[in-house]
DNA sequence: GTCTATAACTCGATAGAC
DNA sequence: GTCTATCGAGTTATAGAC
């Protein structure tokens, strides 16, 4: 995981992973017939990792809903800020890198995003009603995930956290508008 | 550009390229002595596409600023259409796959980056009235591009344009907010 | 199951003739 | 400037002993 995370699936040569790993190349090919299969079982174990590491840990500390989803989003701030804004996100570093030459990897990867995405969708649900009504909440999650992925890319660029920070802060204005327009709906209910 | 936008910078091999090119190794490295230059070249070849090739196009065929940067989104959509939501975006590819182990080549995408985004500022900066007067146009530039590559990557991801209309629905929804505040600002005036 | 040695191949890059 | 032939290193993967 470090490895594809920091240099690539093509970059990182099976010599370095069995260095880092300490392995010798027959216990790893026992195990992992080809490359590729070590990266299938890597982005599952992603898939396990998603609920323990990046939003149990959140939803933990945070019960708003909405304050949730700029948890999460903190949360990768926070690896930013780890790293130097050198690597990225490890899901959509493989998804640019793979997704059109590796199929049964690209299906992996969509299911990451999916499972992150649902996670998000279900904060969103639990903020319905502070939400205007007519808030398509499935395209707002999807457009998170959008805002996540799309500042990492840039926060890498610049090795900056600066755009990742105005990207956020910028949705942040968005949900705040939207909970404005959703207060709009609820609180004349009261004065009738 | 076809080869690296295609399969990236790694999978790519100096034998594809000749093939493809029609030209033999000797010319090649006459020119361009590493991989690497080449694809120094290439980038700075995309700084000088970005205007006549992405942006021009657009400015000529809308003249509403807002619109312009919708506009400049719908290339991108395009894109997506003519290639099967395969490719993605080059530059954003190659920021993921080579902003940590190729500094130089780093620099000269996050200029990439840095020329779009100032287009689409010189948009927003011509609808700055148009818009809350304490916007962040700077910061809305950035997250316009944010929601460009994120939306991008998640449609190479599934191969389906959805996310990526989804994404660019609430940048929409967003944008709608904002003038609906902006108009807030100037309608009352002339009823002074 | 794990070890070492190595096969088979492709990689980026070079040499030297023309 | 461009050609062909090829180098040496590095690649993924395998063989066969233990």
């Amino acid at each position: 995981m470090e490895l594809f995370h920091r240099h690539g699936y093509n970059a990182t040569g099976i010599a370095a992973i069995l260095r880092q790993a300490g392995v010798n190349s027959g216990s790893l090919y026992y195990i992992f017939p080809t490359k590729e299969d070590l990266l299938l079982a890597l982005l599952e174990r992603y898939k396990e990792l998603l609920w323990p590491l990046v939003i149990q840990p959140v939803f933990d500390r945070v019960s708003d809903p909405i304050e949730r989803v700029f948890g999460v989003l903190e949360g990768y701030r926070q690896m930013l800020l780890a790293t130097g804004c050198g690597m990225g996100c490890p899901i959509g570093n493989l998804a640019l890198e793979l997704s059109d030459t590796h199929p049964v990897a690209r299906k992996l990867i969509a299911e990451n995003f999916e499972g992150w995405r649902l996670a998000i969708r279900g904060c969103l649900d639990d903020a319905a009603d502070r939400l205007p009504p007519e808030t398509d909440r499935d395209h707002l999650a999807t457009f998170v995930l959008t805002v996540m992925e799309g500042a990492m890319m840039q926060a890498k660029a610049h090795r900056t956290l600066e755009p990742f920070e105005a990207s956020v802060a910028q949705l942040r204005e968005y949900f705040e508008r939207l909970l404005a327009d959703g207060r709009e709906w609820s609180t004349p209910k009261p004065e009738r």
